[in-house]
DNA sequence: GTTTACTCTATTAGATTGATAGGGTAATTA
DNA sequence: TAATTACCCTATCAATCTAATAGAGTAAAC
């Protein structure tokens, strides 16, 4: 399941991109277009700026803006941020590895085999699209 | 990120399929060999004996069985029942399908674009994979 | 009729999520 | 330089879900 976290998130970086100018755009106003709870938009807002996707200024006319060209904001690295790994399990995860402490062996456990098909399979899907490519 | 759930019934479903004959496994014996808590594997057995993955029996010598041929499981019919749905928002769901009650038009959301391209990557190895794929 | 092993209900601690409140701080502008 | 604006941070909360556990019940086999 996908977080609200991921959601409004996703959300609030399509809003920004879809805006022509530079300009930084207010918080209360993503919260309003997209319905979402300001005070919980704020802290995601936060970690988008603090993990280099979004800039703010602060002050009259302040606001957040995106600080790179949405064609090279990759998914992998939004959805790292905002929902964790991207694998369903912490064994085959390529940024968050750790061994499965009941399961002996990786190479032969089943659930390693289809996740990491799957992880691969979301990977892909992530990798090859951007930011630009969520704006309708 | 993958319930325990799911791992264990993925874990218990291969090795009944691993198994040669169609003796059935009492869950004593599956809770060992995987490290996996008994009564919580009873109830695990048990949905999937509901939904028609195995039959059980009773008694001495009783036990839980694979009714189908491993080739014939596929996985997508295996994660519904143990994970629940596979898109990772509803209103992208197939079979648990549910509007957003935030979102005014889902085909101007950017996270429904973005969620229905994961959908689809996940379904696709689903599909293609069987309890079989998983042995080792 | 006793044993075996599946079946069901209930309860629990712990973690996570999503939301809210309130105050603090920095940077603009007048 | 003072007022305003809007970012920034901490703490708290109810609700939900997860994983595990306990205990009693029931059906089938020997």
């Amino acid at each position: 399941m996908l977080s609200k976290k991921t959601k409004y998130g996703l959300k609030a970086l399509t809003y920004l991109a879809s805006k022509k100018d530079q300009q930084p755009v207010q918080i209360s106003e993503i919260a309003q277009a997209e319905n979402i709870s300001q005070k919980f938009l704020e802290s995601i807002l936060l970690s988008l700026r603090k993990s280099g996707f979004l800039g703010s200024k602060k002050g009259k006319g302040g606001g957040y803006y995106l600080i790179k060209d949405p064609r090279e904001v990759l998914m992998t690295d939004v959805m790292r941020i905002l929902e964790g790994p991207i694998a369903m399990v912490p064994c085959v995860s390529l940024n968050f590895y750790e061994k499965c402490t009941d399961c002996p062996d990786e190479a032969s456990c089943s659930v390693n085999k289809l996740m990491l098909m799957v992880r691969d399979a979301n990977l892909e899907v992530y990798r090859s699209h951007t930011l630009a490519d969520l704006i309708a």
